[in-house]
DNA sequence: GATGAATGAGTATTCATTCAT
DNA sequence: TATGAATGAATACTCATTCAT
């Protein structure tokens, strides 16, 4: 059984988790470094030690938080297969990340309101590298005629982003609301085959009759 | 005598007017009573007088923000008329409300981070009277068979709601994202449009074959 | 009799006195704000409020206290008088404002070992126009012959200068070497006559005997 | 073994060294233990194993440089010479000792300012002892009719010190008042030879025609 | 002897709130 | 009603010193 390697590293780590911990309770603002010091059970010093400031700490849990979706294994598109099937499949991805990571949505949440002030161009490339995937495949998926023509894909892709954000930052709220338990999984599953029959209904192609156009494997 | 009551509305107003400001840009815990007091240019201890606390002067601000939803004047659905058109023209409404809002939508997203701490029961009756008519008229226009039997009205009110929302309050990065001017109206209308089609498409009723079922108005 | 102004003036004016006293013994890095605070008897927040920081509540006290010898009444020299003997006449006024004045010495021995980090340029401005009027006498003097025609103007000026600054710097240190009481006024004198004996002697022009060249008033 | 105790003695001298430059530059309260462990490259651990603390340290600065003085090698006078040529020889090498050890003069500085609180009678030492050689020939020079009856010996000795010291101190200050490059040896040169023409000047016994007391070899 | 992590008391500064007029 | 001064509790951050290995 592995010895806890140097202290210093279990400190930064413990020191980090507790911050993100803090932060994303309270935002930064809200948030007080001796709250976390106390919180982690070490000295307040070595915040200073190790990351310089409140801010970077705040600054360093945004990073290894954000990481967490870059890091995420998505799964990867058939090229030659449905690309509406593909879609929906990033998508489920997606929603089952941010159930996982609740954390990762409030972070989202405070410095969306501090208009990215901390996180900096960081939230750029979450947005745009981030959903990146997404956005490719129903590119594709437009191009190639199932959805339709003028519904620009980084739309879209907005708008499936702020459905499933939006229900997991409201979810304490919804609970009560809906009486329902929505840290269940399979309540949460309910609304995200909700939401992708709707928008995908909503965004496919149809012919002149209303018909949505069905998927054509293409010979190689 | 008259005018020094005068005087005390005004100052109660100016004060109000300009918490809301800075309570709308740095959220509870970022401001500063000081730079409300400076910014509105009148004495600190005025704050206290009518107000009592850092804490009450928020809970003003909150109330007479979210007031405005209320007091907004949605459009009556016509009980005989086509329930959806009557919903599309709601959520036409409740995006414009926004729209014209943007501090409702982030005291909204400052007091969702915070769990309602403050706003309270009143972020419940936001979320339920607020989209109340939203909500009914999607729940008829599902009784008269016009919208999926399986879609709850509450979650196609969420999603609705989430979309809405999230656009506004994300419109800064979406901004630069998309390389467009979100304040313009006509930009924010195409994004509207795309919502109601394909939200509209995604929930109405269709027929085995696909077909959207159509409105066939009811004899009296 | 007056009341007491406004009270916010004594507060700054107390608090400016105290830190003077704090500053001049310990030094700006010595010096503790609360220690200040405390001893002025006023809140601490309070210096904040009207000097903003520790250093500018220091740079305020530097400035008032250096201003003192801008502000000292120095005796104006006869033009067509002996130039000697108004040089002299400045010499003793110096030295009885630095008798005066021991704090204006230790803030001066302060900053120049800190080589005026925070004095900035006044420090120049006190060398160069504190000491104005009596190296212009000197000039003068040597121009008439009077002075020995090798001997700069702004270097015999340093001389005495030193030797004024260093015997009330080290006052503490000589009165125990001297086993004098060196805060007796009489005693300074001495000291001062003893300069100023050794120096103008020195300085003086003489003929080719030694002997020193008498002053001569001349004809308007 | 021995290496290690050669690196023991190593680590002690560096530590001393890096010690000296930080307190010569910030003084005692200025300096920060950290940065003496970080310019040596040395752990701050060590600093308390053979220190034991800043306080004790800064002593042990203070000790060496100090002992400087007492170790240089200063002239000695002739006994049968001529006591001013020996008073003239020792000022002589006092002033190159301080322009060789600038150190010396900021570290007296600060401990002016505080009083010997850390040096204590060290300082008294170094008045008394260091510049009892310059004391006891001007003690001759006058108990042979060299220098006026009436001008302490002590008081003297001050007199020059403090123009040393003063010109050292205030170099910086001095080289931009004057224009000149004063650690340029030969513009210290000349610096010190105008003191000593000056001083010499004055405090040489005279004649009733003003005229200088020569010297004359005494018979054996 | 040497290292890097850890600590507690301090240190400047800030904040919401209240007092005196 | 209005004003500006005053306050005490916090708040981020720092320092000299010590512990564990």
């Amino acid at each position: 059984m592995k010895k806890r390697k140097r202290d210093a590293q279990r400190t930064q780590e413990k020191l980090l988790e507790t911050a993100e911990q803090v932060f994303v309770e309270k935002g930064f603002d809200g948030a007080r470094v001796d709250e976390i010091a106390n919180l982690a059970a070490i000295n307040k010093r070595m915040i200073y030690v190790f990351y310089g400031s409140k801010e970077n700490l705040y600054i360093e849990v945004l990073r290894t938080t954000f990481r967490k979706l870059f890091k995420s294994n998505l799964p990867t598109p058939d090229p030659s297969g449905d690309p509406l099937a593909d879609t929906e499949a990033i998508m489920r991805w997606y929603f089952w990340f941010l159930s996982d990571n609740p954390n990762y949505v409030r972070l989202l949440g405070w410095e969306t309101l501090n208009d990215g002030n901390r996180a900096g161009k960081v939230l750029f490339e979450l947005m745009e590298e981030g959903l990146g995937p997404l956005q490719k495949i129903v590119k594709l998926a437009r191009e190639q005629g199932y959805i339709q023509n003028d519904m620009p894909s980084h739309k879209i892709v907005t708008i499936l982003n702020e459905v499933c954000l939006g229900f997991f930052a409201r979810r304490n709220l919804l609970e009560i609301l809906w009486g329902q338990d929505l840290n269940d999984k399979s309540n949460q599953e309910d609304m995200l085959n909700l939401i992708i029959k709707i928008v995908m209904e909503g965004i496919r192609a149809r012919d002149e009759n209303g018909r949505a156009v069905p998927f054509v494997r293409k010979d190689t």
